[in-house]
This record gives C-alpha cells, structure tokens and sequence, in this order.
DNA sequence: GATTCATATTCCTGGAAAGGAATATGAATG
DNA sequence: CATTCATATTCCTTTCCAGGAATATGAATC
C-alpha cells in the first residue's frame, strides 16, 4: 500500500473518525450514522473513499454492509493508525465517538471487539 | 495545533519529502531544490504551504530563508514525523534524499544534526 | 543605484473532492 | 411481485489545491 493513500484518507475528518471507530472492530453503515450523527450519504461516501483505497473491506450480510480493517494491514497503516489512537486519545469528538460505540454494543464491549449487532 | 492540519500536510509527496529531510535539521531552499531535484516554485509553494499551518518555522538568513520543524512541536506532530521517518526507512526516494543531504553538507553529516550550509 | 542572487507571489488552468438532493440498487419480507 | 429497508450512486455546485510561466521582492554586491 502507498504511504500517500493512507494520509490522503487521513485528511478528512470524517474518515479519520470511521477509521477510528473501526479500530474497535466491524460495524455497519446504520452504526456508523448513528455513532457519529452524520448524513447516510456522508458516510457512505466516505467509506467508499476508504474502500477504493484499501483501508477497509466489506462483506455484504443481508440488507447490511458491514465494514472492518483489512485481516492484515499493512505496516504503514498499522503504525498510522496507531498514532492517530494515540492524538485522538483526549480529543472529546473522538472519545464521543467511542462510547457511543460501546452503548450501542454493550453486549461485545465485554467480549473482546466489537461487532456489527445488525443481526441481532 | 490540530491533527486534521497535519495531515492535510502530508498527503502530498513533495511536502512529505520536505518534512522527512527537515528532519535532519534546518536548511534552505537551494539545498532542498538540489536534494529533491525539483523545480524552485513548487518547492517555494509547498515550504510556504507548511509555513501556514505551523508546522515549519523560517528565518532570513542574508538572501537565504531557513526552513526549519518548530522548536517545541506539538505532541501530534512529533508523533506523525517519527511515524513517518519509520514508514519510509526503506524507501528509495526519501532514503536518496538522506544521501544527498548527507553529500550537501558532508561536513555537518558527523557533527550532529544537518544544519544549512549557505553561509560557508 | 544598478545588477545579481535567492526566494516569494501572482495569474492561470485543470483536476479532485466535499456536501447535499435525488435517485438507484439489491436483499428481504409481506 | 410490490414494498420496505439499508446502502450506494449520480448529478450538481463550490472550494481547494497542484503545477507552470511569468513576475515581484528584498538583500547583497559592484
């Protein structure tokens, strides 16, 4: 993977607040609208934007796309997401982001990473 | 300083580059024209770009301008350019930029951090 | 004070991308 | 098979930025 792919998608605010949240495991797109309280076709775009450049995959499972990291990130992606969970560790639009995350799943937030609960 | 700032800065090729030898120390446009082998307007713009969100310092030095990265650089951009630096370790373009900075100032290569050398 | 030298700025053009509104897709369900 | 639901795509407008050519600035030097 291209070192300047990943800070092009690095650039956005919102993109970096997907990938943050996806730090925690896959989630859905009805998850990510309501965790950062965005328009579908924001996120939507913004995820096909990080699609079309490798950070994350999809896997289609009924009506929902669930979205995650790839299985094995390359290096320069795993230390630039490393360090931006590192920037963003006080940042309250971040943390925000997370504990929404964790009311929405509460359930997971015990057993290890998250997961999309859309078929719960 | 805020993160979206930084890496609106690196999602360029050019202003990666830059940071990456400015790294080394401070230095001048002449030297970094040479280093990266490109032309003196796109240098100047990038530089001037860098400039206007912080993230590096100039003084006048004579007819020279010295670009360096802050003194105290906030936690987030010390983050991002050790991160970087790891990223590109085996790189040829940024690895070739090191050597010919180190050919640039030969003398300065042993006696620590890079420093401009137009005034010798 | 005219010239030279190092660098910055302006003016242009083309392309990318963000955001929203509207519409399309494709799976599930009645 | 018509509808609903989750999501994607298209179309549009606006803004930003990259790159190059030409020109401006400001310090030094003759």
């Amino acid at each position: 993977m291209e070192l300047l792919r990943i800070y092009e998608c690095l650039c956005d605010l919102t993109r970096l607040r997907l990938l943050h949240v996806l730090g925690e495991g896959p989630l859905c797109v009805c998850h990510f609208q309501e965790i950062l309280d965005e328009p579908q076709v924001k996120i939507s775009k913004h995820l096909a934007y990080l699609r079309a450049r490798g950070l994350v995959e999809v896997e289609r499972v009924g009506n929902w796309m669930v979205y995650e990291l790839p299985a094995k990130p390359p290096a320069e992606l795993r230390a630039n997401l490393a360090c931006l969970q590192d920037c963003v560790r006080e940042n309250p639009v971040f943390q925000r982001d997370l504990s929404r995350l964790r009311k929405l799943a509460p359930q997971l937030a015990a057993s290890g990473p998250a997961r999309c609960g859309c078929r719960d």
